[in-house]
DNA sequence: CCAAACGGAACGAACGTTCATTCCGCTCGC
DNA sequence: GCGAGCGGAATGAACGTTCGTTCCGTTTGG
């Protein structure tokens, strides 16, 4: 029995390998530039053992996109103190997507360059709402204390993540002076004063 | 001679039936999901003409973005008043990126798609600097005026264009509750409130 | 307690398909 | 009627996927 846990473990092991892997390159080359067997190689497994674990390319890509959304909801909302006047519940809200990106740079590459790809099926695009909806809610919250400017609450969340999101590009690119971190701990009240009433 | 120049005009709007195809496919789809003999048919032509004008899907592609982000610089910066105040200047420049995204909005979502591809070359590269520098150097005058926060040009810049990214793609998804446009115009005072000193 | 047989996971060569590109018969303006 | 320019079938490479085989941990009969 415990050789069969063993067992067990070495496959989960390996279906993580197949996401790892999966996740450099769909960052690096997207969907449609990377080759299957590349990234069974880059795993360290076979081609034909990646389809023990996943159905398709596709089953695959929309696996890693539902994993990354979901650990992107809960670096954001895990443990949240919801009772903080709005200028701390901004901070909180964005130093957590920026401790997303910076320790994981390349699912905040992949998830923003397969946002709406046609390969992905409904129930990962439902995983999107997850994200927004509870966002959505406490930009709702902080418009109605007039701690936010009086505009839709989408317009501001696509202003603040587009900013972060710029700012991760910017630093791919070699674009900034600084490294990313210091870029979005300087970005943040500029962010704020964006937003703000 | 006549003659002559139509045959050639005619060559030209052939040309250009391609870029327009690729424009919208490449935009849509991605470059590695667009497939050559579909870009030809969606442009009225045959497959094999299309390697008449071009050498290949490379550098159809590095055309394509060559002819995007010149007519951005061009929209940026054609007739641009130079003697402004901070502020003014600033919503030039915002309104010009924002007029550009909205009547072109494939061209837009293209060179978004497509920066820092691994298939574009170094030309194509180049032509980015085309647009990033005078902005930039018109931040860094703005910021000597003390019209701008004392952080670098860079991240203000990434933070501006990063926003209207946001917004162009939150439009795209259908995440905006009025159209693009309004959304830009909305967001103008907002972005500005942003870098101002 | 050992060895022989089993079961299923892993491999990677091979399959059919689709791609980018080429090539050649054809058309059409001169 | 002739040559430049076109179309789309042809071509070979590369793709996603499959399949026959290998390999190893476990079971089982002696």
């Amino acid at each position: 029995m415990a050789a069969h846990t063993e067992s067990r473990r070495d496959a989960s092991d390996r279906r993580q390998a197949i996401l790892d892997a999966a996740l450099e390159l769909f960052a690096e080359r997207g969907f449609h530039g990377t080759a299957v067997p590349l990234v069974a190689e880059r795993a360290g497994v076979g081609a034909g053992t990646l389809y023990r674990y996943f159905e398709s390319k596709e089953a695959l890509v929309n696996a890693l996109y539902r994993s990354w959304k979901a650990a992107l909801a809960s670096s954001l909302f895990e443990g949240f103190p919801t009772d903080l006047p709005p200028r701390a519940l901004f901070g909180e809200c964005y130093r957590r997507l920026c401790r997303f990106a910076v320790e994981h740079p390349r699912a905040f590459t992949f998830l923003e360059l397969h946002h709406h790809a046609p390969y992905l099926d409904a129930q990962s695009r439902a995983c999107d709402e997850l994200v927004l909806r509870p966002i959505r809610d406490l930009a709702e919250q902080a418009r109605h204390a007039l701690a936010l400017k009086d505009l839709a609450p989408e317009l501001l969340m696509a202003v603040v993540y587009g900013a972060v999101v710029g700012l991760v590009r910017a630093a791919e690119a070699g674009h900034l002076p600084m490294p990313l971190e210091e870029a979005l701990r300087q970005a943040e009240p500029v962010v704020w004063e964006a937003i703000r009433r």
